[in-house]
RNA sequence: GGAUCGGUAGUUCAGCUGGUUAGAAUGCCGCCCUGUCACGGCGGAGGUCGCGGGUUCGAAUCCCGUCCGGUCCGCCA
């Protein structure tokens, strides 16, 4: 028979394997665990699978069978006993048995088996079980650190299978997109050159090469620009990359990206395409149609707004800016002179203050108001205090600063916020970065208490027009905010070409020429998190050269680390562009999850750890030796 | 590199303002049970309170150090 194997209906999957398979081959079991129902009453018929409970009663026995499909029920009647009894089964015990499957006297309607069960005539352990460290249930007695040590027995329970099955059907449901649409999937090397530019590289060591080193990649951004060169003008691949950089329940060292790159293309061609992929993912993984076009927010009005270059726009809640942060857009004014020359010294003093209007808050009680102001003071967030205003329902407003701001003072603040009676207004003052990052935080732990931040709810966007440089304080020096391939905006080559990269002045940094360039650049986030990034590349060897330059890398060094890529960009490189989605995070947020280990299947701990495996470990000394290392000790 | 929370039975946790025989639930073992499905009943075993040092007549409890784990900041082009 042939395989029934539906590609797109979810529900469908998976299908019974003993449907894929030459029957001949078939000798452990007829039939899975999760298939069986009243319409087969009176079948003969064998189940494979491990014991997942024992329910003995006197003289007969049940035993819940299950495999990767399901639940099926086992009846072992009086005659069994003498077998059961000298060699019992335990939890997680796999175990063969035969039998005919029979209607349940007492019917269990939570599981979709549970209308039968196998009378077992004969059974066989085919192998035995330690007692597992931890229950084998849905909501299981295991801690986080015990589960991933025994992470094949965690993989058992159905909530991991779920994740797990989630990634799969977003890995076909990219796959089958990019295939349809022309994307050749193209494997690229792991071992390749390290070239130190943003992130740690994790670095192999060659033993018939001593004393020099592999690179793993951070991203086969290279290689797919090359490919582009050669004229596989779609590639694609889900791909492993590797930073060597601490770690978060959204980081792991060794991640995959759906890595994407198109020949003759602009922005906007790449924008549809994966505008495209994203919906046909939702489509096939979600079941539901996300029909309108993805918003799109300049770099500029993102940052402005909600003091993050990755909203989440399923609320409101803007940010209001009461003075101007210059860096992000120097000649917006807003509210400026709403705060001015109050003679409340947090605010005149401060290099911005930024307020938002919390939604139906006015009722906080002091203790409230004093818990969120330690809640930004806490050293994560950083800030010194906290003001507020209250706009009551009556139309009058109470603030920490009365003394310093009258009633249509603070109307006027608060209506600038967007608030409207019943609301909170919040308002931070501080430093530039912080203060903005600080608002972003405080934003989103309100939306989080509000309960608008609903795992069900998509919102999609795209963020664009980010800045070509962003200025390293440290090295008095630029970096590139994406990566040295991006493009500049194409009216902008002439400023970047024209103007020396040199700032003079650490303090004026602004002025420069560098700081205006719109890079060819873009996100795409959901639910404020980034999900993908991407860029139209420079495909030409001067413009590339002068990136570098940019960057403050001398002839050389741009020789050293990248002649490939410039010396390939002389013969013909097509103009190009591509994306790269953080795969793992993607299924997390489609799993409604803040953690990616939950969806891969042997993740790697807090510090970079596999607990499974202890990796990493020593080396003994006679690899060392081949490899000519020698270790130094701290 | 930094902050913070945690480490007690196989497991999840309570006990922590110093003095108990260190508890509960679950799991495990034994006996009983013919319709269970988180089966039920009775009984039992199970602990170097992460490790090292200190304070004290006395430390799971207080202090210092250290290791391990979670979360976050820095970092992640």
């Amino acid at each position: 028979m042939d395989c029934q194997f539906t590609s797109t209906a979810v529900s469908h999957w998976p299908p019974s394997p003993y449907l894929c398979a030459n029957t001949e081959l078939i000798m452990y079991r007829t039939h899975t665990c999760g298939e069986l129902r009243l319409t087969d009453k009176g079948k003969q018929v064998t189940l494979a699978g491990w014991v997942q409970t024992v329910r003995k009663l006197g003289s007969i026995t049940f035993i819940d069978l299950r495999d990767r499909y399901g639940i099926t029920q086992l009846l072992f009647g009086e005659s069994l006993n003498p077998q059961l009894d000298k060699d019992p089964p335990g939890r997680e015990f796999v175990m063969q048995v035969h039998g005919t499957l029979q209607e349940r006297s007492s019917k269990n309607t939570n599981i979709p088996t549970g209308e039968v069960e196998i009378a077992v005539n004969s059974f066989s352990i085919l192998n035995r079980s330690a007692v597992p460290p931890f229950t084998i249930q849905d909501d299981t007695d295991g801690g986080e650190d015990l589960r991933m040590k025994y992470r094949f027995l965690d993989l058992r329970r159905n909530p991991v299978k779920k994740n797990i099955e989630l990634r799969y059907a977003v890995n076909r449901a990219a796959r089958n997109y990019l295939h349809h649409q022309g994307f050749m999937d193209i494997e690229t090397p792991f071992l390749i050159k390290s070239t130190p530019e943003g992130a740690r590289d994790f670095v192999v060591p060659s033993r018939m090469n001593a004393g020099q080193f592999y690179a793993l990649p951070q991203s086969p951004q290279t290689f797919k620009q090359l490919l582009m060169v050669s004229g596989y003008d779609r590639y694609y691949q889900v791909v492993k990359c590797f930073r060597d950089e601490d770690l978060r329940a959204d980081r792991q060292p060794e991640f995959t990206q759906i890595d994407c790159e198109m020949a003759f293309v602009e922005q906007e061609d790449v924008l549809q395409m994966f505008e495209g992929m994203i919906k046909s993912i939702f489509r096939e993984v979600k079941g539901f149609d996300y029909t309108e076009k993805l918003e799109r927010m300049s770099w500029e009005d993102a940052m402005w707004n909600y003091g993050n270059d990755k909203p989440d726009i399923r609320f409101g809640m803007r940010v209001c800016n009461l003075k101007r942060p210059n860096s992000v857009s120097p000649d917006k004014k807003d509210h400026e002179a709403l705060i001015n020359t109050a003679g409340f010294k947090v605010f005149d003093e401060a290099e911005t203050v930024l307020a938002i209007a919390v939604p139906g808050c006015s009722e906080y009680s002091r203790k409230q108001t004093d818990e969120l102001t330690e809640w930004v003071k806490r050293p994560q967030v950083g800030m010194k205090g906290l003001v507020f205003i209250k706009c009551n329902s009556d139309g009058t407003y109470k603030s920490s600063v009365d003394k310093f701001y009258a009633g249509d003072k603070l109307k006027a603040i608060a209506s600038a916020a967007g608030a409207n009676a019943g609301d909170l207004v919040l308002i931070l003052a501080g430093p530039e970065a912080r203060t903005r990052k600080a608002i972003s935080d405080l934003r989103m732990e309100m939306a989080e208490r509000l309960g608008l931040r609903k795992s069900d709810v998509y919102k999609l966007l795209w963020v664009i027009d980010f800045p070509l440089f962003e200025y390293d304080e440290e090295g008095n020096r630029w970096v590139a905010r994406h990566h040295p391939f991006t493009s500049p905006k194409p009216a902008q080559i002439e400023t970047m070409i024209n103007n020396d990269p040199v700032i003079n002045n650490a303090a004026d940094y602004l002025k420069h020429p560098y700081a205006t360039i719109k890079a060819n650049a873009y996100d795409m986030v959901l639910n404020g998190n980034e999900i993908g990034g991407g860029s139209i590349r420079i495909f030409q060897r001067a413009l590339q050269e002068k990136m570098f330059a940019a960057l403050g890398m001398d002839k050389e060094e741009q020789l050293h680390k990248f002649g490939f890529l410039l010396g390939a960009f002389e013969f013909g490189a097509p103009p190009h562009g591509g994306i790269a989605f953080g795969f793992d995070r993607l299924c997390a947020i489609l799993g409604g999850s803040e953690s990616i280990r939950d969806f891969i299947a042997f993740p790697k701990n807090n510090s970079g750890r596999d607990v499974m495996l202890d990796a990493p470990s020593a080396i003994d000394e006679k690899q060392l030796q081949e490899l000519k290392i020698r270790l130094t000790g701290k």
